[in-house]
DNA sequence: CTCGTTGTAACCAGTTTAGTTATAACCAAA
DNA sequence: TTTGGTTATAACTAAACTGGTTACAACGAG
């Protein structure tokens, strides 16, 4: 099966990187991601659209739009996971009306489906960038790591 | 994005239509889901696989291995979307170890990533066929169907 | 003006999805 | 035992998505 893709991740990434450096370049955040820059801007472009960074063109230089307190995972991955009507769970269409089960399959199974995804988007929603920065920093400091001044 | 496949929706259905009728053919599943026959033997190979249906080759006709209130929708889900590692959510490969950040995200992310996962699981978990079926029945009365006897 | 940066468009290879055709194996019943 | 309907599976297709690349125009501070 097909995973969520690794643009979510990146995301992440992205704005975590935002809010712990003073304007970084999409060339920094892509040395940082590993990845090609063009990746980073298209990304970055999807988190522009979705109100949560502000780019400064032409000199170059990202900074967030709120305070990382404010953006939540489920902010990003509703921001770079776009997908028609908001629905996580693919539904096979058009099953035969004649069918008492095909008939009525998708009415029954669809607002399980909605509460699954809900149940994970609500699990997104409970975490922040800002919480997410701490975790980072705790991670690194128990690794024993000190260079916080490196890309 | 991509959506969790159909083919999950389909299984749903599928085991739906086993529960109800008597030994349902492949053919007889296609004709309710409204798909080639192909499509539900590779699915309902992959239901046998993990445990959940028996087929009688030869002769032809499918039935369940436990009753409709031993199956939930997160063992059709486990059975049909077969992911490396189990996991829902794809990260990014090789973040640059030397930064800061690049280095100690996927910790600190893995876990939100795998407790958002969990929420929708458990969520599935919690629907079982039976539910499911009694689900259909009653979404067919309320749209004033009566013919249950038809395919 | 210039140089580094952002914003896009166009393109590419690999993978997944959903579906098709074809063929072999199976088994009950005639 | 032959026949017919069924299951099992391989091989192939078109479309979509992912991750990535190259190329180029537009921007703006120094």
């Amino acid at each position: 099966m097909k995973k969520i893709s690794s643009r979510f991740s990146i995301a992440v990434h992205i704005l975590s990187l935002i809010s712990m450096l003073p304007m970084p370049t999409g060339d920094l955040i892509a040395a940082s991601v590993n990845t090609n820059p063009v990746i980073i801007r298209k990304i970055i472009a999807q988190l522009k659209k979705a109100g949560l960074v502000n780019v400064r063109a032409g000199t170059g230089g990202a900074s967030l739009s709120k305070t990382p307190a404010e953006i939540t995972l489920l902010d990003v991955y509703r921001a770079v996971e776009v997908v028609d009507g908001n629905e996580l769970f693919n539904f096979h269409e058009h099953p035969n009306p004649a069918c008492f089960v095909g008939a009525n399959i998708e009415n029954a199974l669809r607002e399980s489906m909605l509460s699954a995804q809900a149940a994970m988007e609500q699990e997104l929603a409970s975490v922040t960038i800002e919480r997410l920065a701490n975790k980072i920093v705790a991670c690194g400091q128990r690794s024993g790591w000190a260079d916080q001044g490196s890309v």
